[in-house]
DNA sequence: GGAATTACAGACCAATCGGTCAACAATACA
DNA sequence: TGTATTGTTGACCGATTGGTCTGTAATTCC
């Protein structure tokens, strides 16, 4: 974003709303699958107006794995994290999201997800950007864990939301195979076994 | 491969070797990752061959998968369905597989959860292979399930066995984005806790 | 109203992409 | 020793790739 005020010619679009546009392309069909041309098309910008705003190609795909964790990481963090809800729906509701996703016809998944089966292997920046992530989901999962397990050490609801988390992205690759949602549905409240008791 | 005694100049290579060699390429680097050039090097033949051969990029992404499940699947089935050893040894072990990969610095993960998350969404004859796949691990899964609750309902045993599954693919995808091993390792015996008790 | 600065549009670039073709080599069979 | 058949080679194809450059438009500051 640049300064208000700034001299020379105003920027004639806004980065957010363009690098949002760009995120759902990487997310939907990964670093390789998405070509210069499909991002012109799809943000009606020229390719020169996208270097100097954003950078080469590997730089857009970053900033959309950053914009992705500011706006979708971030809040389902928050809403993890909202005492005002009982602490057993707030991680239904998380395991449930990749299936009720896919009933609303989205089977794009998690871009964390296929991101780091796409190019975390390849590229260390985006392995770093795909860490903090997972990271961030795992902290905010611990605070309803460790609300229905008040009795146990920190370690023990660390790995409890650890092993959520997998459970979590598990159902997001496998949703995306297209495997039919009533058979992925059931390890929805199997996996809350985990918790509690 | 080709009829021995067929007329006509015989192959100088061998289908399944080389399909091999291929195979693991896409299982690194993904469809659009991988171009026919690098093909070419590592198998040493020509485009024209390989067209000849195989068919197409995208006949040969799917021989590849077709290969993995040849190789890789079925023998994993084959160790979790191998009542000699305790059912609860053959269900760590596979779960435990993605952490000891990476542990001998191997992080390419599951190419059935790869494909998924890069192009399941993208091509129906893959996404049934990845199911394919998927339906082969946990049906295997299941014979040791049952074994460890002996009195409990079929489709408990399948929802459980399910549930492992999704576990072990999130274990793949959350290993190779380089998350630390020994944070990933307690949810294998976290998980374990799914069956029997 | 300059001068400086920034952005936009679109032509342009070499390199690479997946895919094909024609010439030639190697085999089986008659 | 043909003839038919298949495989291998490497040049070749148009299209597309990511990326750059140039000229012009729009702004701020003086």
């Amino acid at each position: 974003m640049r300064d208000r005020n700034a001299p020379g010619r105003p920027r004639e679009f806004d980065d957010k709303e363009m690098l949002r546009k760009i995120m759902r392309l990487f997310w939907k069909s990964g670093f390789e699958g998405v070509s210069l041309s499909e991002i012109m098309r799809e943000t009606g910008l020229q390719k020169a107006s996208l270097y100097a705003a954003f950078g080469d190609k590997r730089a857009l795909y970053l900033k959309s794995l950053s914009q992705y964790h500011q706006d979708i990481v971030t809040s389902t963090a928050r809403g993890l994290q909202d005492t005002n809800r009982p602490a057993t729906d707030r991680i239904a509701d998380f395991l449930s999201a990749p299936i009720e996703a896919a009933r609303a016809d989205d089977r794009t998944g998690c871009f964390l997800c296929n991101a780091s089966a796409d190019q975390a292997d390849l590229d260390l920046p985006t392995q770093q950007q795909v860490v903090r992530g997972f990271e961030a989901l795992t902290h905010a999962l611990a605070q309803p864990v460790s609300e229905l397990m008040p009795d146990v050490r920190d370690a023990e609801v660390t790995e409890t939301a650890r092993t959520l988390m997998s459970v979590y992205t598990g159902l997001r690759i496998m949703v995306r195979s297209g495997l039919p949602l009533n058979q992925l549905e059931p390890s929805v409240s199997r996996a809350m076994r985990l918790v509690a008791r």
